[in-house]
RNA sequence: CGGGGCGUAGCUCAGCUUGGUAGAGCGCCUGGUUUGGGACCAGGAGGUCGUAGGUUCAAAUCCUGUCGCCCCGACCA
C-alpha cells in the first residue's frame, strides 16, 4: 500500500465524546468514524484490523472441524416466538415489521435459525456432531450503547453452534471450541482469564466467558487468589455468612415514622443507621406473579441467580400497581410481612438476611419504618414458597469455599455455552439414535465479539504516541518511513517496498510528500509494529534504520540487508504469538 | 426509561451572564521558505450558531417545544 492513496484520515485532537483509549485512538488513528450514537463505519485501515482477526477466527474454527455457513441477518420473528425469546431479550431486540405485515428480527444471535437449520437436515446420530457457525454483522437495540466500540448497537461477531447426539459428545465439542478459543486470543495477542459464568437467558447448562481484563471493562470478574477459582460477577458465588451462636436480645419490634424516606440511604440518614442493618424487600414480576426477594441494605441484588432460581425465565421489577396492592404502602416501605409474603409466588430471603439478629425493614404503610425486626421470629424463614439461597452480587470482604473474593474488571470477548436441548427441543431439531429412539440434538453455541477483541487489543496496546498493535492483527505489519525527498532515499525505499511486497510481508510505505515529523507520529499513532526509516544520513552509509513500535531504540542495517532483516524480524515477531 | 451535561467552521473550543455586523487554534487551498518527531511567513476558502416556534426594532445570546450526542443510573422497596 501506498501511503500517499490511503484513506487513513488520522486526527492530532481526540474527539470530544470519546471516553476511553481504545475509542478516541480507534478514530484519532482513522481506523472507523461514528455514524451514530452505537454505530461506527470502519475505514480501510480498521477493517483490515477486523479482516486480520476474523482470519484468525475462522483459521481455528476450521482446525477445530467447524464448518462456516452465512445465516440471513433478517429473521422471521416466528422462529423467535418458538423459542420464546421475542420475549425473554425484550427491548434490546430489534424488530420490524415489513410491507406485508411479518414481524422481522434483526439477528443479535442466530440460535433459533440455525438449530431450524441444522434440525431440518440432521436426522440420524450418524450425521453427529456437527459444528457450524458464520461470521456476520449482529444488531442489539441496546438500552445505552457505550464506550464506542465495547458496547455497540452493530457488531461482528462469530457464532458456532454444535449438534450432538449425547453429553459426552456434546463435552468434547465443547471442549474443542473451548481450546480453539484459547489459541485464537492467544493468536490475537490479547491477554486473557477464562471464568465460570451464567447462561442467563440463553439456557443451558455450562459455561465459560473469555475476558481480557482491562480498567475500562464493562464485566467483572471475581477470583480467589490461588486461581482456584474464578467467576464473573453474575455467576460468582459466596460462602453463607456465619450465623452468629450469641444473639442478643432484641427487643419488641416497634413501627417508627420516616417521613418521605423510601430509599435505603434516606432511611439510614433519617435514623442514623447503617446499610447493613437494613433489610430490603425486592419486589420481582415472574409470569405475572410477584417474587420477593430479601437482601441486607448494602447488598445488590444478582438478577442472574434470580433468573436461574426461577428456571431461566423471564424476570423483571415490579411496576409501583403491584408494589402497592401487595405492601399497601407507596414504593420504599414494603416490609416482609401480610400480603407481601402470603401472597408471593415465591420468597428468596439471601443467607446474609437469614444471619441478621436485628433489622429495620419497611412497614408496608407509607412513611413508616419497622425496627426491632428479627429474622425467624418477626417474619418467616420457612414456608412453601420461601427458599433460603444465594441471590446477592459478591462484595469485598465474601469469600468462596472459606478463600476471601478479590475483584477486577474485564472486556468480555467470548463465551462458550452448553444449551442442551433448549432449542431443538422447542425447534423440532431431532435424530434417530442407533435403536431407533428419536432425541432432540444436544446442543452447544460459540460466540466471539471480533470488534471487541479489536477494542481491547487497543485498550491493553498503546503508549503516549497511540496504538502498538500485535504484529498478528495489525492493519500492515510494516512501514517504510520515507524520511526525505532525496533520491536515493526514494530510491531505496522503492526498492526494500517491492522485496518485502515479493517475500509477502503486509507493507505500507509512506511515500507522502510531508515533513518527516508527521509520517513519524501518523505510523506511532496507526501502531505498525516495524518500521523502517529511510533518511538522509543513513542512507549517504548505505544503511536505514529499523525499529519496533513497542521500543525506544533503533538499529542502522544496510540496504541490501534490510528485506532480508525484515522478514526475520516479522516471523519472530509472529513466533511470539503462537 | 430517570438524572446531568453538551449541540457555534472538517476537529478542539471561545463568544451567551449583560441581545446590536460570527471568532481563535488545528486542519484545508494558493505562493514562498523549510524538510528526522504533528514547521514558518503571506494570502484564501469554509458557519441558515442542531431544529421549529415565541419575545424584541434587533436573538448564537432570553423563553418554549423538538431532535441529536455524551456521561451517570436504571437495585426504588
Amino acid at each position: 500500500m501506498r501511503y500517499s492513496k490511503a484513506f487513513i484520515p488520522t486526527m492530532k485532537e481526540v474527539p470530544s465524546d470519546a471516553e476511553i483509549i481504545s475509542h478516541q485512538l480507534m478514530l484519532r488513528a482513522g481506523l472507523m468514524r461514528k455514524v451514530a450514537s452505537g454505530t461506527y463505519a470502519y475505514l480501510p485501515a480498521g477493517q483490515r484490523v477486523l479482516l486480520k482477526i476474523t482470519g484468525i477466527v475462522r483459521q481455528e474454527m476450521d482446525k477445530a472441524g467447524a464448518q462456516e455457513t452465512l445465516l440471513p441477518s433478517v429473521q422471521p420473528m416466528e422462529l423467535w416466538q418458538q423459542t420464546g425469546r421475542d420475549v425473554d431479550y425484550g427491548e434490546t431486540l430489534g424488530t420490524f415489521v415489513d410491507r406485508h405485515g411479518r414481524g422481522n428480527v434483526l439477528s443479535p444471535t442466530a440460535e433459533e435459525v440455525m438449530t431450524f437449520i441444522g434440525g431440518g437436515e440432521i436426522n440420524s446420530y450418524k450425521q453427529l456432531p456437527i459444528n457450524l457457525y458464520q461470521i456476520s454483522f449482529k444488531y442489539r437495540d441496546e438500552f445505552r450503547p457505550r464506550y464506542g466500540v465495547l458496547r455497540s448497537r452493530e457488531f461482528t461477531m462469530k457464532d458456532a453452534y454444535s449438534f450432538d447426539a449425547d453429553a459426552e459428545s456434546l463435552e468434547k465439542s465443547y471442549r474443542a471450541m473451548y481450546d480453539a478459543y484459547c489459541r485464537i486470543f492467544q493468536r490475537c495477542g490479547v491477554e486473557y482469564v477464562i471464568v465460570e459464568a451464567e447462561t442467563g437467558e440463553m439456557g443451558g447448562s455450562g459455561s465459560h466467558q473469555f475476558t481480557v481484563p482491562c480498567e475500562n471493562g464493562e464485566d467483572v470478574i471475581v477470583y480467589t487468589e490461588d486461581g482456584s477459582y474464578a467467576g464473573n460477577l453474575e455467576k460468582a458465588d459466596v460462602d453463607p455468612a456465619a450465623i452468629p451462636t450469641d444473639q442478643p436480645d432484641v427487643g419488641e419490634m416497634k413501627e417508627l415514622h420516616t417521613p418521605n424516606a423510601g430509599t435505603i440511604e434516606e432511611v439510614c440518614k433519617f435514623l442514623k443507621a447503617k446499610p447493613h442493618k437494613l433489610i430490603k424487600t425486592l419486589i420481582y414480576v415472574c409470569e405475572d406473579k410477584p417474587v420477593v426477594i430479601l437482601l441486607r441494605g448494602d447488598h445488590e441484588l444478582n438478577q442472574e441467580k434470580l433468573t436461574q432460581a426461577l428456571g431461566g425465565k423471564h424476570v423483571e421489577l415490579a411496576d409501583e400497581a403491584m408494589v402497592v396492592e401487595l405492601s399497601n404502602a407507596a414504593v420504599g416501605f414494603a416490609g416482609p410481612f401480610g400480603d407481601v409474603i402470603a401472597k408471593a409466588a415465591t420468597v428468596f430471603i439471601d443467607h446474609s438476611v437469614v444471619a441478621m439478629n436485628k433489622g429495620i425493614c419497611g412497614a408496608n404503610r407509607s412513611n413508616y419504618h419497622i425496627v426491632n425486626v428479627k429474622p425467624g421470629r418477626d417474619f418467616p424463614l420457612e414456608g412453601d414458597n420461601i427458599k433460603i439461597i444465594d441471590i446477592r452480587n459478591a462484595v469485598q470482604g465474601d469469600t468462596y469455599q472459606g478463600k476471601p473474593l478479590l475483584f477486577k474488571r474485564g472486556i468480555e470477548v467470548g463465551q462458550v455455552f452448553k444449551l442442551g436441548t433448549k432449542y431443538s427441543s422447542k425447534l423440532g431439531a431431532k435424530f434417530l439414535d442407533a435403536d431407533g429412539t428419536e432425541h432432540p440434538c444436544l446442543m452447544g453455541c460459540y460466540g466471539i465479539g471480533i470488534n471487541r477483541i479489536m477494542a481491547s487489543a487497543v485498550e491493553l496496546c498503546y503508549d503516549d504516541n497511540g496504538i502498538v498493535w500485535p504484529i498478528s492483527i495489525a492493519p500492515w505489519q510494516v512501514i517504510i518511513t520515507l524520511a526525505g525527498a532525496d533520491e536515493n532515499i526514494t530510491e531505496a525505499g522503492e526498492k526494500i517496498y517491492a522485496q518485502l511486497l515479493e517475500k509477502g510481508i503486509e507493507v505500507i510505505i509512506d511515500d507522502r510528500d510531508i515533513r518527516g515529523g508527521v509520517k513519524f507520529k501518523d505510523a506511532d499513532l496507526l501502531g505498525i509494529p516495524v518500521r523502517i526509516t529511510i533518511g538522509k544520513k543513513s542512507i549517504a552509509e548505505g544503511k536505514v534504520e529499523i525499529k519496533l513500535r513497542r521500543e525506544s531504540d533503533n538499529k542502522k542495517v544496510d540496504v541490501a540487508d534490510c528485506t532480508n532483516e525484515i522478514v526475520t524480524i516479522v516471523e519472530s515477531l509472529k513466533n511470539e504469538l503462537k
